[in-house]
DNA sequence: GTTTTGACACCCG
DNA sequence: TCGGGTGCCAAAA
């Protein structure tokens, strides 16, 4: 499971505020999508959405994390390390619903 | 220690 | 309804 997942995160190299962030990504159900707020409220620090997306791009453990299950809060894809069209085909993969860059909440 | 950047969010026109 | 500008936090140079 995502244990070994965890243990390596918290093993490896990085801020204790991303490996945070990171943690709380696991947490997203399959097929379902947070937005950055829910995500930056979640780890304590409702207004540090910037920090988060900032954190999710030094993410090193993509796509083994499922950072791209997080979207903005006006239901927008925003950006993905790997392409906004791979990140939109994998948030259909897991049934949400994307049109023309827009997530259907 | 200070300044700039970044996978955003909210307010005003 | 749509667009532009400002504010937030944390990390790196």
């Amino acid at each position: 499971m995502s244990q070994k997942l965890r243990k390596q995160i918290q093993s490896g190299v990085g801020t204790p505020f991303q490996k945070r962030v990171w943690l709380e990504l696991l947490a997203i159900p399959k097929g379902t999508v947070w937005t950055y707020a829910e995500l930056a409220k979640k780890i304590g620090s409702p207004k540090a959405f910037r920090a988060v997306g900032t954190a999710l791009g030094a993410n090193p453990y993509a796509p083994d994390v499922p950072c791209h299950r997080v979207i903005c809060s006006d239901m927008r894809v925003g950006e993905y390390a790997f392409g906004r069209k791979q990140k939109i085909a994998l948030l259909n993969s897991e049934g949400v619903v994307v049109s023309s860059g827009r997530v259907e909440k």
